[in-house]
DNA sequence: AAATAAATAAGAATAATTCTTATTTAGGTA
DNA sequence: TACCTAAATAAGAATTATTCTTATTTATTT
């Protein structure tokens, strides 16, 4: 039972952590916040596995924000809001994003497109707030 | 006359290399092909004036592929797509971005929207030609 | 020519990410 | 059990992109 193995218990936990949040963490974010359940966790093994579930298509990068990564569990194509102020990444999951476009895309420059990325930015409510 | 003071050269050639390619290019293929031209320029100064365009709005940073940050001096909003073989980054100039969508954001999660980013990923035409 | 302010070169410093190596762990096998 | 192998990991070194510092150069003003 690979999943449940004692031996993938930080790689379960690196996948857990990003499926249970919508906060979009950088890898720095996963590292500090797991650390505290798991103390011998390193960086090094966030990354890893990070790259790991990249290419298993099982996380996205879906953003850069200050030359840092965020990473989605969330693999289904939706937008993001990134906030100016506080770097937050947010969902708007109300949107959707123009998958009608790729094939005009693909038409347009005789390319085949696999993904499609839509963000926003600005300054989010609790930035406007305050 | 700022912009033809002797001491804006560099400055000048920055910009003028942004405004005069579609490519996209990072800092460093700026620098590389500015240096032919102009052998003691420094890296740093690449650096420090794209940070001075983006603050001015004269140039925004569209893309980072790979880590590595990509230039525009086209500051329209327009659709991009990025070759996930050869990190080419195109304009899609015939489509639009979808900036009816901005107000549906602002409506969404209360947020301000002040810019909107649409990229495609795929492999472009030539990486599917070889 | 002297004073100044901005622009720059060079390289040091920083920060994010990747790589290397030795160690640990789990699972299988005799 | 003891051994074997392969994968996962920790730790820290290495790399890479970017920013910062400092002294120098350049243009402009006085």
């Amino acid at each position: 039972m690979e999943a449940t193995s004692k031996n993938f218990k930080k790689r379960n936990a690196i996948l857990s952590y990003l499926q249970h949040t919508n906060e979009h963490p950088s890898a720095e974010t996963i590292f500090s916040d797991l650390k505290a359940e798991i103390p011998d966790l390193s960086i090094g093994t966030v990354y890893r596995n990070l790259k790991l579930f990249q290419q298993q298509g099982l996380v996205n990068c879906i953003a850069t924000v200050h030359g840092v990564e965020r990473f989605d569990a969330n693999t289904a194509p939706h937008v993001h809001f990134i906030c100016e102020s506080c770097d937050a990444v947010i969902d708007l999951h109300k949107l959707s994003t123009p998958q009608a476009l790729c094939s005009e895309a693909e038409n347009s420059i005789g390319c085949t497109v696999s993904g499609c990325q839509l963000s926003f930015t600005g300054k989010c409510r609790s930035c406007l707030e305050t």
